[in-house]
DNA sequence: TATTTTGTTAACCAAATGGTTAAATAAGAA
DNA sequence: TTCTTATTTAACCATTTGGTTAACAAAATA
């Protein structure tokens, strides 16, 4: 690829994740990549087309591809916490994703419409079948998404809020985010097995 | 107070909450309120003080008085349960609160470090002391804090994305959100009791 | 009633913003 | 080398946006 476009992709992706697309400013990015602002419109046509192009890319890593992960042979909870703790470290190294996706799909609900995504489907068969053996207490699939997802993510959502709550540094932040790895797979543990 | 400087705030309200700053436009505001745009200068000067003052009140009730509820005689896990229930049942009424306070802080941490809050040290206070009376799972305080929290408003948050995920409808939404009232307090239980 | 204060409007303004263009330069192909 | 194509730049443009102003209307006060 073209190291101009490389380089607003990346600038691109600096300034839409912290400041959101209303946020943003192509002048903005353009200072970032050291290029001059056309150089954007040439690449990429607009803002909308630029933006399109960082969000599908991120909204991909937000639901990430879990196959491997739920196709081992391994009970449901087992694999619930082994993703947990994954995407909890991949969340560490992502932190402005999740408000970045959300915001996003609550601002254009019908622009994620049409991107592919097989999580829910192959998580709800991995959890049908542990009910059958007995082996996972019964919940509302809905809100084992929900919990799952908010015990991981909810603390990076809530980050600007829980150093000013809590008075902590970002430093503490992230080391709060490593025990919570571990909570994480307890809170799992306590909630769905039987 | 002046009929129109209340519609003002009646709008700004609405525009603000379901946009954020960025994506909010005073015209629209004057538009929603049927009023001459200068009138938002007239009586708020700015967009800035305009926002900031919707900020602030939403913010105090983000973060609710938890004063009534926390003094009861009574255990702490109880009441967290019933700070739940109650907590969730005013975010259905206020669904976009959540994600609107989160990027308030996000975009200008510094703004919210003088409101006033005696949420955690109340929390704290209270959850000590059942430490002490063994009826009560040690945890981290801070990770007690973001599990409730996370518990009652993630869901809220990703409104937008569980809608797309499960293809649900709005009343489906708030239909699993009065569920998670029960849930909440399950989980809360489950967790923190002995 | 006369006068001052308060509330309201339309027209206007400057800065910011996304986007375009025409000319210049660099790179490839012939 | 020569010609064509791709890349880059500075200047420019139209629209949007937050904000102002000056004239006007409505209350309130004297």
């Amino acid at each position: 690829m073209n190291p101009t476009e490389e380089k607003i992709l990346l600038a691109a992706e600096q300034i839409f994740l912290k400041h959101g697309y209303d946020g943003s400013r192509m002048q903005a990015i353009a200072d970032l990549a050291e290029i001059n602002k056309a150089m954007l419109h040439y690449y990429f046509r607009s803002k909308d087309l630029l933006f399109e192009r960082i969000f599908k890319e991120k909204f991909s890593r937000f639901f990430p591809e879990i196959e491997e992960t739920f196709q081992l042979e391994m009970n449901f909870v087992d694999k619930l916490c082994i993703f947990a703790e994954k995407y909890i470290d991949f969340l560490i190294q992502n932190p402005y994703l999740p408000l970045f996706v959300l915001n996003s799909i609550n601002k254009n609900p019908d622009f994620s419409k049409n991107l592919p995504l097989k999580m829910p489907q192959l998580l709800l068969q991995n959890y049908l079948e542990d009910i059958d053996k007995g082996i996972c207490k019964m919940h509302n699939p809905a809100q084992i998404l929900v919990t799952v997802l908010g015990i991981c993510a909810f603390p990076f959502l809530a980050k600007p809020m829980m150093t000013l709550l809590l008075g902590a540094s970002d430093d503490e932040f992230f080391e709060l985010m490593h025990q919570r790895k571990e909570e994480a797979k307890i809170q799992i543990r306590i909630l769905f097995e039987v």
